[in-house]
DNA sequence: CAGAATCCTGTACGATACTG
DNA sequence: CAGTATCGTACAGGATTCTG
């Protein structure tokens, strides 16, 4: 523990891990592609290829661990078919799909707002720029 | 570009920046803070301190990251006050406001289910380590 | 009080190659 | 097809010190 925190000792009052229920859902959702997944599986099962496809950008590798952390707290169910060439499909639980609002609700707000934030950061920059 | 990417062109259709609007959203509330910052400013303006105390864990450092990162994105409101010693208080914007049926939902969520996460993500550890 | 300036570390994330 | 297995890097995040 730093100096810092000795004297001011932190806190995790949620479930003796979380400073907040909101940092909780966080270590969930959180980073960069989970959400996005929850999103893709909100209309039905998906074959990995699948999923890569409509995320688009993320690698085989990073697609895999998300979906292995997403399983490991019981929000997406992974079906593995003794087949050859393989298959796997992913589903949320019935867990997941209480995430629902939430995401849906990310959605939203992105197609209403992200224009505006992107404008805003772009403004904010170039005045970052004159002042420095 | 990589090899991999060169023949799989990486799709940026919305706002030619985000694969979705749910990746975008995630880039303006997402990371280990700023959803937890923006849920504290829901019940009214604080000062650094205060929020530094009521975002257990966080470094001086890195809330002031996230706050400038959130005011460039015009969520939050930054006034500074010309007074020794030196006062500056933090507040939603109206634009940042939007964001509160997310944060509160998220909020939500977590009270309701996090005990559950913890405990799917010890069993699901365990059996990893059974297996190997 | 509210930070800026430094320096540092871990890990999130990525590129690439290989495989049952 | 759906992954592992390596290797590598950038940056998120942190510890500490200094200051108007």
């Amino acid at each position: 523990m730093s100096a810092e925190n000795k004297d001011q000792t932190v806190v995790k009052p949620f479930l003796n891990q979380y400073s907040c229920p909101v940092e909780g859902t966080v270590d969930v959702i959180g980073g960069k592609w989970k959400s996005v997944i929850i999103f893709h599986l909100l209309d039905g099962t998906k074959r990995f290829n699948e999923l890569k496809r409509l995320n688009s950008g993320i690698t085989q590798r990073m697609l895999t661990l998300q979906l292995r952390e997403l399983e490991a707290d019981g929000i997406v169910h992974r079906e593995v078919y003794p087949v050859v060439p393989p298959k796997v499909e992913y589903s949320l639980t019935d867990f997941g799909f209480s995430l629902k609002s939430i995401v849906v609700l990310m959605r939203e707000w992105g197609t209403e707002n992200m224009e505006k934030v992107l404008s805003h950061r772009e403004s904010y920059q170039e005045m970052e720029k004159r002042n420095g």
